[in-house]
DNA sequence: GGTTTCAAATTGTGATCACAATTATTATGA
DNA sequence: TCATAATAATTGTGATCACAATTTGAAACC
């Protein structure tokens, strides 16, 4: 603790679950800060779903993991709840959101209206090299489905779509959706390994192929029919009375807490 | 008959233009804690476009004008920022977002997108009682836009869609939404001292009529002219280099150096 | 055994101080 | 007069302490 310690040199690798690697999702912030640290990667964690809904985040709890102080981790966890990716309750204690029928039916319905729209704009702007980091995203989805690596999975799938949106330079739509991927990314990954992810026909190599021929309508439709799978795969069949149980394993912060490392079941 | 509405010349300038009062825009938290009056408050004033773009946000200066302490100060300012209705700069300094014509072309068609959708989703749980409320909003616009008191025209304005939106009980929308006008407020409001605010067909009545007949398809029309409208009369033609200087008055609190054109006193 | 009671631990909120980095202001040079 | 250097003021970030409100765990009770 002797001078600045400006230069992300060091890291203090804690236990738990997530590490501290600054293992950025994407290319946004510098993270020069130690709160944009602490944001980064509970952020990752949100999107590749490494917490699972319900668990409750504790703020000094959290900031030992992360290996960071109180303060930072006050300011990352202020900020993922203004985004909407953790909940604060009345008893002013914060969780990973709890997933219902109606809040999935709604992020489904704003990922349907925004990113198509997103990657519309996009499309003139995707160059060459642009195109070959969607392909490498894309592969590395369908290597991570082989090995069955669902937080790569995910990771992946994140990438692809944002490599996709981020190429219009459209950071308002960008944001909006941001916001919204990590709010079911928990959900998604306690999802992915009840139902069997059999994926159809693959909307990513039509997405691809419409991004080449510069084919709006078609990419459109891709975004849209991708989305759709997701929809249609996890959707209203996942929230019956039997399986509700098993969705809402880590319990409402409200109460309790001790089972904060209910990190497993893994896919 | 055609500039009805205060131009924003008489904003007070000084950082003191908004007091502590908790005049809340909606009923959203209880606000019980000192960070989330200072939220509320803030908001509300961004809403209403209280603050011109481009101002300057200085933590302990606002602090101090809105008579709470750094703390909670510094956790509204966080949270607004992080929904993104205040930029942070690369000097970690904030400030009122500038408007820029990609940004408000963004801005709009996320309206355009989500508001139909949130107000076809809520049509059908719009009963007698709130009806009449936003009836209530409605006649209050048009007080205002008689009286010229553009502050309680945008705040009216806005109840009147969110009491629409609400009734929906869309909450992942509704709050995708409320970023999204915290973002044009104060930028509405700059504008709507140059233009005249000529309201071709009140869109508003239209919607009204709308939902007491519970027809759809046209209360989504309805709200998409209304959108349309403000884009058609503040679009394009406000982006053109002439005017905007007078947009971007208070010039931005990055890079470029200079803070806040109003840290002395008239501009 | 099951419920109630009560102390210890933990929670988020907020104040206060410290510090490095900018920004603003003044002083000093040609 | 103008540009440069030095100084003062202000900025955001972070640590540390304090405090009230819950939550937890165990003891005490019926």
């Amino acid at each position: 603790m002797s001078d600045r310690l400006n230069t992300p040199s060091e890291r203090s690798v804690k236990n738990s679950g997530l590490t501290v690697r600054v293992s950025r999702t994407d290319d946004q912030a510098p993270a020069e800060t130690m709160q944009d640290r602490a944001y980064q990667t509970l952020r990752h964690a949100l999107i590749v779903g490494k917490l699972p809904p319900g668990k409750g985040i504790s703020l000094r709890a959290m900031a030992e993991d992360l290996g960071v102080g109180v303060m930072p981790m006050r300011a990352a966890i202020a900020r993922l709840s203004a985004e909407n990716a953790l909940a604060v309750h009345d008893n002013r204690r914060v969780s990973i959101p709890e997933m219902t029928m109606d809040r999935f039916d709604q992020l489904m319905q704003a990922r349907l209206l925004l990113e198509p729209a997103c990657a519309m704009r996009a499309i003139g702007a995707i160059d060459t090299a642009a195109l070959a980091r969607i392909r490498a995203h894309d592969d590395q989805m369908n290597a991570s489905y082989q090995s069955g690596d669902a937080e790569l999975y995910m990771a992946a799938n994140y990438a692809f779509h944002f490599e996709i949106y981020r190429a219009g330079q459209s950071e308002v739509l960008t944001r909006l959706l941001e916001s919204i991927w990590m709010q079911f990314g928990p959900f998604m990954r306690k999802v992915y390994g009840l139902v069997g992810t059999a994926r159809l026909t693959d909307k990513h190599e039509i997405a691809i192929n419409a991004i080449e021929r510069r084919d709006v309508t078609r990419l459109k439709l891709a975004i849209e029919a991708d989305i759709l799978d997701g929809m249609d795969l996890l959707g209203k069949s996942i929230f019956t009375d039997a399986n509700d149980s098993l969705l809402s394993k880590g319990r409402s912060a409200g109460r309790s807490g001790r089972k904060s490392g209910t990190s497993g079941d893994a896919a």
